[in-house]
DNA sequence: AACAATTGTCAATTATATATGACAATTCAA
DNA sequence: TTGAATTGTCATATATAATTGACAATTGTT
């Protein structure tokens, strides 16, 4: 689904201190990471800086049209 | 702030359409455009798709840390 | 000037993202 | 195999995204 547990994993820290690192509850980081629902830009976008990565590459799923 | 107005008019369509073809409220994308809230991942990737671009271009800006 | 289409905005409501606290399940090192 | 750290999940509460309807302000056309 999404990859941010893979790069959350990347840089060795736990849905704990991703959580405080972007200001939201570990509750939300389980959640997102399991897919379970929709965040907000504004954290989408605190979660691909925290990560060292971008939005495209943490949420962005190229559909194939044929 | 985001560039959605300007992608919009680039396809000649108004805040009503967008909000048709995204499936929002046409007050939802008003709020956008105008820098107001900040939507659901979700209705970034369904803005995104509409406008014929993606995630980055729309709401990623580039903090330079010097 | 008059009219139509578009945009800005307000108030009230509904849906859902996020918080908090708590505890069970799992993983992993001692 | 015990215990600590991490993760999954539940229930309740709060903040805010998104809806709906309506109307004023603006822009564009004739």
């Amino acid at each position: 689904m999404n990859s941010i547990r893979q790069y959350r994993q990347a840089i060795g820290i736990s849905q704990t201190e991703l959580a405080k690192r972007t200001k939201v509850a570990r509750q939300t980081i389980n959640l997102i990471e399991n897919g379970k629902y929709n965040p907000s830009l504004d954290l989408c976008i605190r979660l691909a800086q925290v990560l060292g990565t971008d939005l495209n590459t943490l949420f962005w799923k190229v559909v194939d049209d044929d």
